[in-house]
RNA sequence: GCAGACGUAGCUCAGUUGGUUAGAGCGUCGGAUUGUGGCUCCGAAGGUCGGUGGUUCAAAUCCACUCGUCUGUACCA
């Protein structure tokens, strides 16, 4: 008997991968929509790559014989070829770029959203698979085609409720990062490891401050739990020179650039990046973007696979509470940079691209936070109630749903067990229906229905105690009759919306 | 990946020194009420105490391993 218990699947999720209900839905096509329209104001076009990408088109390597599936997903195909879930929406476009190169446009500009797969270690936050919505101009060697996505990415920010001040694109220049490597001397492949590492240090700089990635780039950090992170081991005067790098962000973004110009005037490749920043910054001043949207800033370090030139992120600067007080940071939630290396992969000329990726998921939650987003509920439809369950009844219950939908008005017939009536009320109620309509056999003699405004209902049953008055005075009820239905309804409807705007208001 | 903390009902948690049939609140379902949501009252269902092995007359409790969750850290296209 114990036996049959054990037998019962645990029903549940994979670790990483979760649901999601109306609510969150709603909010997350609200977003997407602003999102898409920001991005076809700025003349991109949208397509769609599948979820599947052959594993060498990903940009990793074929994955090892023990662990096949080290942060992507990957299985081999039944003619032995590695293909893996995408792990971003760059590298599927970079592909289907070099397929159809011949008949796309040049420069091309495109849109698309879509869920990507890493398999990693999930935490709050940070699910196995999220969104992204990505915008990409391929073809364009200029860097006003990155200062230009920056822009965009404001606009995005600000079209979806976030007010200025309360986010910051970041702009820097891989080239300039190269740059200081060059200048303390970290060049050729043998230090390759080196570089590696004091990039990652830089890039710790908002969460350890000034102090641990000065740490980070000696001989190495403790952190809280005891465990010990091994440094860069430059030594003092290199070390120096890049903290003043890091630290070469200035009031002005003229100052910052004049800064780095003095920082690196040994590199030529540093310079470049240092040029390209400039004619960045002359771009975004002209536009007034530099008012605090667009920020040149040299501790970005972005992406350290395939980036080629200027690099970019957007981040929140708020700070909220969470459930138990602590200060929470959203930091950031998209980035993106030029990668001119991609798309040649593929092809034997060089194909100069950039482009944009933002991070739905996470702004979605921060979003939410902010009360932007997800506070309306979501509407259910109008439930028309069944009382008498004859072949006759069931027909005018159902002539009543059809009128409804015919005028554009979400609604249904009770589908459920009518035997008692209370059930389909309270169904009404979770579905959080604006109304129910009820007819009996009296009111069908009189040829009318009775409307119940759950909503206002809700509100009266603060003062009402006992269940009998609660019942006996059909709160929030009239009769219409069975002609004006549909209009009754919609004015019930019409009058509930205005009530909803106003409240949002206040 | 590394380190630490924690795993008891759908959820939040009690559970004494190892000792009879493992409890509560909330939620769910049913009823009071076969023509009215909320409130109230009554009742029921729901657990191999994360899993496996061990110590013991006896394990939710002690030990080992394992899986999972959380926190920090590493990695992050």
């Amino acid at each position: 008997m114990a036996k049959k218990k054990s037998a019962k699947l645990k029903a549940r999720t994979p670790r990483g991968f979760v649901d999601r209900g109306p609510a969150e839905l709603q909010a997350m096509e609200q977003m997407l929509s602003i999102i898409k329209q920001t991005y076809e104001l700025y003349g991109f076009e949208p397509v769609e790559t599948p979820m599947f990408e052959y594993t060498d088109a990903l940009g990793k390597f074929l994955p090892d014989q023990d662990r096949p599936n080290a942060g992507v997903f990957s299985l081999q195909d039944d003619d032995e070829q590695w293909m893996s879930l995408r792990y971003d929406l760059t590298a599927p476009l970079a592909r289907h770029v070099a397929i159809n190169f011949e008949t796309l446009p040049k420069p091309y500009r495109s849109y698309r959203a879509g869920y990507v797969f890493r398999n990693e270690k999930p935490g709050p936050g940070r699910d196995r698979q999220f969104m992204q919505f990505d915008a990409d101009t391929i073809g364009a060697p200029s860097v006003s085609a990155d200062a230009e996505i920056c822009m965009m990415a404001s606009d995005t920010m600000e079209r979806l409720g976030i007010a200025r001040g309360d986010y910051v694109i970041r702009v820097n220049n891989r080239k300039v990062l190269d740059g200081v490597m060059e200048v303390i001397g970290l060049v050729g492949d043998e230090h390759a490891d080196t570089r590696l590492t004091v990039l990652r240090a830089v890039d710790k700089l908002d969460r350890l401050g000034i102090d641990g990635v000065k740490l980070l780039l000696g001989e190495g950090r403790k952190d809280a739990s005891g465990d010990f992170t091994k440094g860069a081991g430059l030594g003092e005067s290199e070390a120096e020179k890049v903290l003043a790098f890091v630290e070469a962000g200035a009031e002005t973004t003229d100052q910052t650039i004049e800064n780095l110009r003095a920082l690196i005037a040994d590199s030529k490749t540093g310079m470049e990046g240092v040029e390209e920043l400039a004619t960045m910054a002359k771009l975004f001043d002209a536009a007034c973007y530099t008012d605090g949207r667009v920020l040149i800033d040299p501790s970005v370090v972005r992406g350290l696979e395939y980036y080629t030139g200027p690099v970019y992120e957007a981040e929140l600067t708020f700070e909220v509470k969470d459930e138990k007080g602590r200060p929470v940071r959203f930091g950031s939630v998209g980035g993106g940079g030029r990668y001119d290396g991609l798309v040649s992969r593929f092809m034997s000329q060089p194909v100069p691209s950039t482009g944009f990726s933002v991070g739905v998921s996470r702004l979605m939650a921060a979003l939410t936070t902010l009360g932007k987003l997800g506070q309306e509920d979501v509407v259910g439809p109008v439930v028309v109630c069944v009382m008498d369950k004859d072949i006759d009844s069931l027909a005018h219950y159902q002539a009543m749903v059809q009128d409804l939908r015919t005028a554009g008005i979400r609604a249904e017939m009770y589908q459920g067990n009518p035997k008692q009536f209370g059930k389909q009320l309270q169904y009404a109620d979770r579905r959080n229906s604006p109304c129910a309509i009820i007819q009996g056999s009296q009111e069908r003699e009189a040829g009318e229905v009775q409307v119940k405004d759950l909503i206002e209902g809700k509100r009266l049953s603060a003062v009402i105690e006992d269940n009998k008055t609660w019942r006996e005075s059909r709160p929030a009820q009239f009769a219409v009759k069975r002609n004006d239905l549909v209009a009754e309804v919609k004015k019930l409807l019409a009058a509930q919306d205005d009530d909803r705007k106003n409240q949002s208001e206040n």
